[in-house]
DNA sequence: GAAATTTAGTAGGATGTCCTAGTATCTGAC
DNA sequence: GTCAGATACTAGGACATCCTACTAAATTTC
């Protein structure tokens, strides 16, 4: 017989699938689902966030970014447009504003004037900016991308999912 | 012959699907998957908390203090403590503190002091909170859940696929 | 070409999230 | 019973996002 054990923590039930049965108690079938899936992105988001952002930690930038950094490290010269990069990123030019101030006072970006058009700045990837994209995304890589803690399968069918989400909020 | 037509914006290719070709040209491939997956969810969050906004901004509430009216709403006695707040919807106590605060300023929720615990403070609806509840999740249902742009097939796999998730993360 | 409109970027402010620290209270070990 | 450790909440601060408003410069209109 097995020896008593210490109680074990009832698991708190699972916060999303009460709410479907609150939704379908009150008579919104017809939204229980949708409110599921959206609640459950939103979870979704918060749990890869924090992973993100503590594998990034210790390289002083946030995910947000170590996206400029990355658009970026990909683009031909090194350098994008302000505007550029809010429409890549597809986040407000605030946010822009706001992580490039950040990245270029950590001297990971530099601001310079746009050749052709006064009213644009180019924001440029220093030598140190790419060196920190580099060693971020292999960190990345191997404590977050690689295993996402969904099966294989999960994540095509995630991204090919929301991919359409995506197609049909207009973003391509 | 079809007439001569204004010339069609080029649409932008999809950011995601570029960084994943990206991912594979540098070599990292086992990675690219992974990012593409967590990057559309990233994208998908913010797609729909601007849906869900939108159509609580007459309500004058966000979403987040929205989450925290219908978990009262749907307990028994239409109050529970700040960290039982916290608990269910899975963000942090001083985001629980914050909601409470401005619903409460709102006049939608009231702190009352817990009964046995006086380290605990219990949170109750209004009558005002409790009506802005239901009217809120009337439009929520009718604008955003019953028709989330994703097919029906799809927003069980997303629900489905995405419960793996959490509850490897320890959600329940 | 001059005026109207659009576009690029910044400033300031609201909100939400998290973190750390600090106070008050409860629980459990001795 | 006391005291150490756990728990509940708030305060203050760092960041990210968005919005509105404003300036400067480019583009379009007539």
């Amino acid at each position: 017989m097995a020896p008593m054990s210490a109680p074990v923590p009832r698991l708190a039930a699972d916060p999303i699938a009460e709410a479907h049965r609150q939704w379908v108690a009150h008579g919104w079938e017809s939204a229980a689902d949708g409110m599921a899936a959206i609640t459950s992105l939103m979870r979704a988001h918060q749990i890869f966030l924090a992973r993100v952002e503590t594998v990034l930690r210790p390289f002083d930038v946030s995910f947000a970014r170590y996206e400029v950094l990355m658009l970026l490290h990909f683009s031909k010269r090194g350098a994008l447009p302000m505007r550029t990069i809010g429409s890549r990123l597809q986040v407000h030019q605030t946010s822009v504003t706001n992580a490039v101030d950040r990245l270029e006072a950590a001297h990971l970006v530099q601001r310079l004037p746009h050749p052709t058009d006064r009213r644009a700045t180019l924001v440029e990837l220093t030598r140190s900016g790419r060196a920190l994209a580099e060693k971020a995304t292999a960190a990345l890589n191997a404590e977050v991308f690689t295993d996402t803690g969904l099966s294989p399968r999960a994540v095509n069918d995630v991204v090919k999912t929301l991919s359409q989400l995506r197609r049909s909020a207009g973003d391509f």
